[in-house]
DNA sequence: GTGCTTGCAAAGAGTTTGCACCGTC
DNA sequence: GACGGTGCAAACTCTTTGCAAGCAC
């Protein structure tokens, strides 16, 4: 994979990032590094691919976000969004192993590691 | 609530359904009764305020779907989806009560008992 | 009859794509 | 220099909305 502009600059920001972002949110924090939108979501498109991000939807926002998978502490990361003020945060582990367990010997259906978005309440809005 | 032809249709269907549906899918399958796609958009809308069907929007597929709320048995339902063929299936209950347990004491997050789809391989594409 | 519901067409948001040009290796 | 990445504009998909006409209560 090319070392391109576009790709330094998202990795980076993707690799600090406390929360997911969309492919609009990436546009304006870079909007000073003049990249183009369909070339974000092409970039993210081929993060994915390459396993390095994870992409999501959003049931209340209705668009995909995007974030980091780090190998070192959360590889099984998951995304918890308040349902009242649509913040995002990183879960850095993972909570469903006696759930997946669960799962499978009820329905046969064994989960994937990630791209769940679970919905809740943040402690800033209860 | 007014009792209107396309309610009364999509309840029917909504209510007899093993999985959830697409407001395109439901268009489909109500062809011959000639509702229109914006006013199933309207009535599911409209049901979702009243609490009776639940929304969530698939990651793979990127568009929403829908399934009733059955008091009886599901009242916390899921959705399961299969990565692979995309079949979803409802599940009739709800296993996250010690997940929720856990993210609550780690993050002050709690979770909500919907809106959540769980993605994995179904049983016949193992 | 009143007010909510519908149908149609148009607009809107998010995302993808075609093509020529440009940068990385 | 070759090949893949980018920018721009246009297209595409899913969803929402405005407005006039229709239907339930």
């Amino acid at each position: 994979m090319k070392k391109t502009k576009t790709r330094i600059l998202l990795e980076k920001t993707l690799k600090e990032a406390k929360s997911s972002y969309t492919a609009f949110e990436l546009f304006e924090i870079h909007r000073k590094d003049n990249l183009t939108l369909s070339t974000i979501y092409r970039t993210l498109q081929t993060f994915e691919k390459e396993g390095l991000v994870t992409k999501e939807v959003s049931t209340f926002k209705n668009e995909a976000v995007y974030y980091w998978k780090h190998e070192d502490h959360h590889e099984h990361g998951h995304i918890l969004e308040c349902v009242k003020c649509h913040k995002q945060i990183i879960l850095n582990y993972c909570p469903f192993e006696s759930v997946n367990e669960d799962i499978k010997e009820k329905t046969g259906f064994s989960l994937e590691d990630e791209n769940h978005i679970l919905y809740g309440v943040c402690k800033d809005c209860q």
